[in-house]
Parts: structure tokens; sequence; C-alpha cells
DNA sequence: CATCATATCGAACTATCGTTCGTAACAAAT
DNA sequence: ATTTGTTACGAACGATAGTTCGATATGATG
């Protein structure tokens, strides 16, 4: 189903070179990913990207067919690792609206890390084209899928017959959190566990809702 | 403050053309609109926008003086009529749940009307620079304090010290409103009054809170 | 009719784009 | 030492980008 991202044309194991080649595609793509995330994919020239890693124009051919094989590279191994991170956090936890909070803070917590890879992610969704696109159309479809669920949980423990679409409750929710980019940047003001507290429960409970029971959730500062 | 985004530099109206001047600047806009939707703005070549809209590669330069000129007018144009017509509809509205309603209602509903338009708006944010880039947040800014205004308002009303953020709150809204261009297509399955009844009664109550009761009238959330 | 500003266009200019080619440096293997 | 495959780079290619220029057509003005 999805081309092998790395191995097939993946070379041998250089030992004598400082950076072995994973870690130079790695710092490669790396450096690619903060230029897309400050200029936009479209305007983000190869040779800026090159002079944003110390290689050569020429050279980063030598990891990547095309531009557009980077970004997919890219947004590739970000969302495999956003999944794979969620799916981690979320091992041993059964508690529905608690699996909520994992997921909220799990992705607040990934875009804390990593803004501009996220961002990228969020971003230029649709500059990929082909079967690229429909590689990564379908792993965000399985983060799609594993965030629904839990809100489907959600609302047959909670609210039976509440009468909301649940497909529109999945998407209000990733819009504030793919929308965080625009505006959100972790420091004092606003901690990635106290920013993810607030989300889940103006999720839950809305801006007018009672405030949810149990958890550790301070509603002005976090633990 | 602003620089008149048409006046001083605009002629004299041309009566014996079968469009005028403005009209024939609104054509090429709206053509320009739809391309840039489509691919991007990066992606998005002055020939490929004069082929929409049936005019010559020059002859566009007649209008604007650049491209980035020519996505300021339709950013611009866009974002003061989506103000203005919140304002308009916000008029004589004055209890704060149903002013959140009609500013929900309203967003969608423009939305609705000119997809291509709103989805410039939200996805090509840092195309402008330097003066034009300021005006527009400028704009976007206004919009932000009217909305943020109206959810105080219903904080105060409805949930006095409840404690939750309003900056928050208000940038989880438009989170899910500016998202909805990635997802949300009007027709019978979603239609506008339904889908933002549904974003009103989740951003008010959240997926487990209790509905409202019926529309303006009280909804007694204390206890 | 002559004049003038507006509106429009074909063609070309310059810059920059993504990509490729030939080649040199280097390490490991023969 | 020679071969071999990987890594890296300077230079150039063809395509396309945004923009400009000069000319033409047109309707209004005197």
């Amino acid at each position: 189903m999805f081309e092998s991202f790395e191995a097939g044309a993946k070379p041998g194991v250089t030992t004598g070179g400082r950076e072995s080649y994973d870690e130079r595609l790695n710092h490669i793509l790396e450096a690619a990913t903060n230029v897309i995330a400050r200029v936009g994919y479209g305007h983000a020239s190869m040779r800026a990207v090159a002079k944003a890693a110390q290689v050569s124009l020429a050279g980063m051919y030598h990891y990547f067919d095309s531009k557009e094989k980077m970004l997919f590279l890219i947004q590739f191994r970000t969302f495999n690792s956003l999944l794979q991170n969620l799916r981690e956090k979320l091992h041993g936890v059964e508690e529905p609206v608690e699996q909520l909070r994992v997921m909220v803070r799990s992705h607040i917590g990934y875009f804390a890390t990593d803004m501009a890879a996220l961002k990228v992610c969020s971003h230029e969704l649709d500059a990929l084209t082909g079967s690229r696109y429909e590689d990564l159309r379908h792993l965000r479809h399985q983060y799609y899928e594993l965030t629904r669920a839990i809100i489907e949980r959600v609302f047959q423990s909670r609210a039976p017959g509440g009468g909301l679409d649940e497909h529109v409750a999945t998407m209000a929710l990733f819009g504030t959190l793919n929308w965080l980019y625009r505006w959100y940047r972790p420091g004092p003001d606003y901690s990635v566990n106290g920013l993810a507290n607030q989300i889940t429960r103006l999720f839950l409970t809305g801006i007018i809702g009672l405030k949810p029971a149990a958890d550790g959730s301070a509603s002005s500062a976090e633990s």
C-alpha cells in the first residue's frame, strides 16, 4: 500500500562520514521544514533550503528526487510520529473523557515540540499530488478515525442521544487544534498542559457548561 | 490609516464599454479568487488568472500594480464585507447567546455564499507583506474584537468566574470556523443553519453539556 | 476632425525556478 | 594500487515566473 519511504533507494551505510545517511537526510528535512514553515511551500526555493541546510543545491537531490518528494517525506514522517505518539499515550487509558484529554494534550504537546513540522502538515495539505497525496490522506484518515472513535465513546458514555453530529464535532476539534499554529506560542502564559486542559474542557462542556468533576485540572493554572 | 484601496488611482468612469471599471475589476478579482482557491497563491500564475478572467496578461496590470496587490484587493474586499455583514446582522440583537449564534451563522453563511474567497482569506494570510499585511491584520483584528466581545458577554451573563480564558475560547471558535473550508460543503446533508446551530451549541455547552432550551430563551446553566 | 485619456493586447525582458550533468573527493574492497 | 560505489558540488539547461514596453483601438471632448 505505502511505498516504503526510505528503504529501497537507501544506499549502504557510510561509516566514515561524521553523519550517517539517515542523519544527513534528517538534517536536510529539518532545515527544509523550517524554511517551508516560514515562507510557505510555494515560495520555498530549493536554493533557500540548500542554504539553510548548508548543502549544495545539487547535493540535496542525492536524498530525494524532487521538491515534492521532499515535502512528502516531511509530512509522512511527521504524521507517522504524531500517530505513533498518540497511540502510545493512549495505551492503558480506558476512560473516554480521559482518552480525549490525552488526545488533545498529545497533539498540543507535539505541536509545542515541533511547531514548524506541524504547521507544514496543517497548511500544505494540498501541495502533494497523485499517489503521494493519497498516501498522506490515508495517514490523516487514521488520525481522524482514532479521534472520532474517542469522541463517539464520550458521546455514548456521557450524552447518549445528544443529537450532535459526530463528524461535525470531530472536525470542530481538529479545526481548533490545527489552527493553533496561527496564534499559539508555548510559554509561561500558556503552557502545554494548561492549554490542553482548557481546550479539552471547552470541547467537553463549552463556554457555559459545567466544569467536569474529578481530574486535577485547575482552571487557571495547571499542575 | 488605510490606503483607499481603489480611490485615488481610480480612473474616470467609462460609460461606453459594456462593463464599468469596477465591474471589470470585480470580474478579474473573482476569477483570480477561484484560481488561487484552487491551486494556492504561490502556484497561481498571473497567466492562469488572465486566462480564467479572459483578459490578456498585460491587461490585468491596468487594474493593479502587482500580484500581491491583487491578493490584497481580494482579501480586503472579502474581509470588509464579512465585517459589514456581521455588523448588520448583529443590529438589534441584544442577548449575548443570540449574538453568538448570529455571529456563527453569519460566518458560515458568508462561507457558503463565497467559499473561494473565504478560503483565500483563511489560507493565504501570510502571503501579504509590509503595510498591506498590516492593513489586513487591522481588519482581522476588528473581526476578532467583535467576536471576543460577544464571547465575553456570554461569559458574564452565563458563566461568571468560569475560569476559561477568553482569548483561548475566541481562537478555538475561529479555528473551528476557519477550518470549515477543508471539509464543509453546503448541501442537504449539512445546511448552513443546521451547521451553525450545531457549532453554536457545541461551543456553548460542549459535547456532553446540556442542550440549551429552544432558542434565545434562557437556559439556566447554573447549579 | 483632431485631441486626449482610457482600455487592451502581443511581445519581450529579466529573474528565478526545479532539475540534470559531469566530475572530483573519499572510503572500503579487491 | 586499482577498482567501485557513495557523497558532494559547480555549472548550466529549459521552463516559467512577474513585470514592462510600445502600439493600437475606442469613446469622450474640444
